[in-house]
DNA sequence: ACGCCGCTATGATAAAAGTCATACACCATG
DNA sequence: CATGGTGTATGACTTTTATCATAGCGGCGT
């Protein structure tokens, strides 16, 4: 693998000269993950910062009796754990492969030494959390303020916007996430992301067939997840 | 008041140098808040952050129906809304005073300059933006897997870390939050905060009288927010 | 073809949370 | 001292969510 145009294609190093992705890579090693297997656990000691180069992981927390609850899902160009450079801390969740995945390791010093030698860069990675802060805010508001139903209605207008095609009959988009997935992406379980499915078919603002979504108004979907 | 000793104060200017921070004075003004006043709306233009000088406020962001869930409280010597500066878009929460307050506003484009003029004030505002994630992260597992009395026992117990004391009975301290401000923390409603309040008492975990809480068995309690 | 695995669906029921109504204590204020 | 505001407590009830059990489908390897 060329590490240097892998490191290069992360919004994170975006702002980066080629001398400085050179010397990144230098200490970055690769990780291959399988699907669902994990890359480090909530409160382990924490090194450095994983870029994703192919492949998409998830970070989450469970309970002790086994539930999940999703708090971001990264893809290819995307960092995961940027957190732990700058504050010392453990890891504060549990980082998963969503699919089979490919990512590269990046010691935590090098990445303060380049805040340090090259503000710019500091900048970028302010903006990164930034934006992270802002879509933990809005899980926070959905998981405290909206039941289940719209917070699968929420979920399933995310990614529409993330891999759908608008078509007359709708938004359509290829099914991508189990029922268990769904559910630990909006706080449940497995059985009650079921039925919330099945009713919003009912309520005819989605169909599914053959593992194939249609978001049938998205308007109305929208004000379905969002009102009251 | 004297601005720049109230900027010194703030964490997240620690690392400046006097100059720097009477240069920050000159665009900072003063900004005073009742009990329950905001100071801004999620959603609005950003133009700057805040550095609480004295008193303590809330960000939250609430639903159509007007119930709110607490995203964090900050305390004098720490700032909020600094995300803002770094990622160009609106405030991402309501921000009220929690009691009387007085704050600094700070222009965005100072502390973006103050980025990439001097590097370690970058370092520790990327610090900052960590622990508010850390915390973010906390509190998004809270919601999802934990049901209402285990959040409300968690309150309980920050609550008691920041300004109980420990005595013979247990930790002892002065009930700040009203059963709707607990509410407002927990994600519920005042009527099912009052009833985990009594509950919790019932099963002699803690007890009040006079606005006093005492938590009678801190390792108890703490087992029971967390247990299952 | 067969059983096995992973997934979905759904009925029955229980538990948790929310809603609504009422009552009462406390305190400031006219 | 009556009045209204604020905060608390609690019973009765509904809705939402979770749990448990069962059944079915489709793919896969032996």
């Amino acid at each position: 693998m060329d590490k240097v145009s892998a490191l290069k294609r992360a919004t994170l190093f975006q702002s980066l000269e080629k001398e400085q992705l050179r010397e990144l890579a230098l200490s970055a090693h690769e990780r291959k993950l399988s699907q669902n297997e994990i890359l480090f656990s909530a409160g382990e000691e924490a090194h450095g910062l994983f870029v994703i180069v192919s492949g998409s992981v998830r970070a989450y927390r469970e309970s002790v009796d086994g539930r999940e609850q999703v708090l971001h899902v990264e893809r290819a160009g995307f960092t995961i754990a940027e957190l732990i450079v700058f504050d010392e801390g453990t890891y504060p969740a549990t980082v998963a492969a969503e699919e089979d995945s490919v990512l590269l390791f990046v010691d935590k010093q090098a990445i303060r030494k380049l805040c340090l030698d090259y503000p710019p860069f500091a900048l970028t990675a302010l903006q990164l959390m930034s934006q992270r802060l802002r879509r933990h805010a809005e899980l926070i508001e959905t998981l405290s303020l909206r039941e289940v139903r719209q917070r699968l209605a929420q979920v399933l207008l995310a990614e529409a916007h993330r891999h759908g095609k608008r078509t007359p009959e709708g938004i359509v988009f290829a099914r991508e996430l189990s029922n268990q997935q769904l559910a630990a992406r909006i706080g449940s379980v497995r059985d009650v992301a079921s039925r919330a499915l099945t009713r919003l078919q009912q309520d005819e603002l989605i169909t599914i067939s053959d593992q194939t979504i249609t978001i049938l108004d998205e308007a109305l979907l929208t004000i379905y997840a969002e009102q009251n």
